[in-house]
RNA sequence: GCCUCUGUAGCUCAGUUGGUAGAGCAGGGGACUGAAAAUCCCCGUGUCAUUGGUUCAAUUCCGAUCGGAGGCA
């Protein structure tokens, strides 16, 4: 089994912080676990561990991918699996930092993914078929093929529902057997994941309000300017920030009112953030309003490597 | 000082020809297996400013008081 520590949260929680003092605390090299910060040139909104923090503790999964290219959670487990080993082969402690909820599951519980299981052919034609009969419609055709998938599902989720679809025209394999398959891999990692809670939201939400006037200040503006006329993005033009900036940069919206709407779409974040993380029950919460979470985290990194 | 308008959910407001009220936004809860910073679902009780009066019944009508806005001088 390999030692592993994850830190999880919200945005603007201090993850980024506190994983470099673990690192550094516990000889741990950093494996980033968020969809955004994966991604080359998008630094300011992404909230990208700065140069200096970089140069405190190695980082991996960090500013390595071109935004054009495309990425899912099946590429970041398999590089993610990679740079943990190489972790932890060298003696050192992997820790896993990042908001993506779902990578960071899929990593520790060790999701399978198989090769080349989706097609933006198979998509294309369905998000089709979507649009003129209806989510209603896709959704009773998966559940023709899959109605434990479907009984899940709501028909305006168009996007899961063509997910679900998309699996068993590729593989044959109903959605809902395809997860049951996914699951059968023990984890390889004996694991500690550390969740950063506020228990007053209202102290998270001043603290994301400053993080966004301090984005405006180092330069996001001009961040955005380059990559809203950047078309080939994909994944990475979901970024907040950018989305919430393009209407004043259109000349639609007043500056004040699309930076008020980003803070709100970062709340929200926050708010799914939150959600995702505290319905795992072998999260080990840490409480950032009522003391130094430093501390807290170091004592339980502690009794986890001691072995208990 | 006088006149007019106004005071209803955190905010902006609607409404009840008198039977204790509802929208948008904000916010809250939840789901989540190849787009996940994405995608989707659910949730509106509040001293109807305060205080008297009329009435079987007042947030609704009348008076006074206290806020707010505008006008006259």
């Amino acid at each position: 089994m390999i030692n592993a520590v994850a830190v999880a949260g919200p945005t603007a929680s201090g993850k980024t912080a506190l994983a470099i003092h673990l690192a550094k605390r516990f000889g741990g090299e950093i494996v980033c676990a968020d969809s955004m910060q994966i991604y080359k040139n998008l630094d300011i909104a992404t909230a990208k561990p700065t140069p200096d923090e970089l140069s405190q503790a190695k980082h991996w999964l960090v500013d390595f991918l071109d935004p054009g290219e495309e990425f899912s959670v099946a590429d970041y487990v398999r590089l993610a699996h990679e740079a943990v080993f190489d972790i932890s082969s060298r003696g050192k402690l992997p820790v896993i930092c990042g908001g993506t909820g779902l990578y960071i599951d899929s990593l520790l519980q060790n999701i399978s993914f198989s090769e080349e299981e989706y097609d933006p052919e198979i998509r294309r034609e369905l998000s089709e078929i979507a649009k003129e009969k209806g989510g209603r419609y896709l959704l009773e055709e998966l559940r023709k093929i899959d109605p434990e998938a479907a009984s899940k599902l709501h028909e305006n989720n168009v996007k899961r529902i063509i997910r679900a679809i998309e699996v068993y025209k590729i593989s044959g394999v109903t959605f809902t057997e395809q997860n049951r398959m996914s699951r059968k891999n023990q984890s390889p990692y004996r694991y500690l994941k550390l969740v950063i809670i506020f228990k007053d939201r209202e102290i998270l939400y001043q603290r994301i309000d400053k993080r966004v006037d301090e984005m405006l200040k180092i330069g996001l503006l001009e961040e955005t300017g380059r990559v809203l006329n950047d078309e080939t993005l994909k994944t990475a033009s979901q970024a907040i920030g950018y989305k919430e900036l393009q209407p004043y940069f259109s000349g639609e919206k007043e500056l004040s009112e699309c930076v008020e709407n980003l803070k709100r779409s970062t709340r929200r974040y926050a708010k799914r953030q939150i959600t995702w993380f505290k319905r795992d029950p072998e999260a080990v919460p840490i409480y950032a309003d009522s003391g130094d979470i430093f501390a807290q985290a170091e004592e339980l990194v502690e009794k986890f490597l001691k072995g208990e």
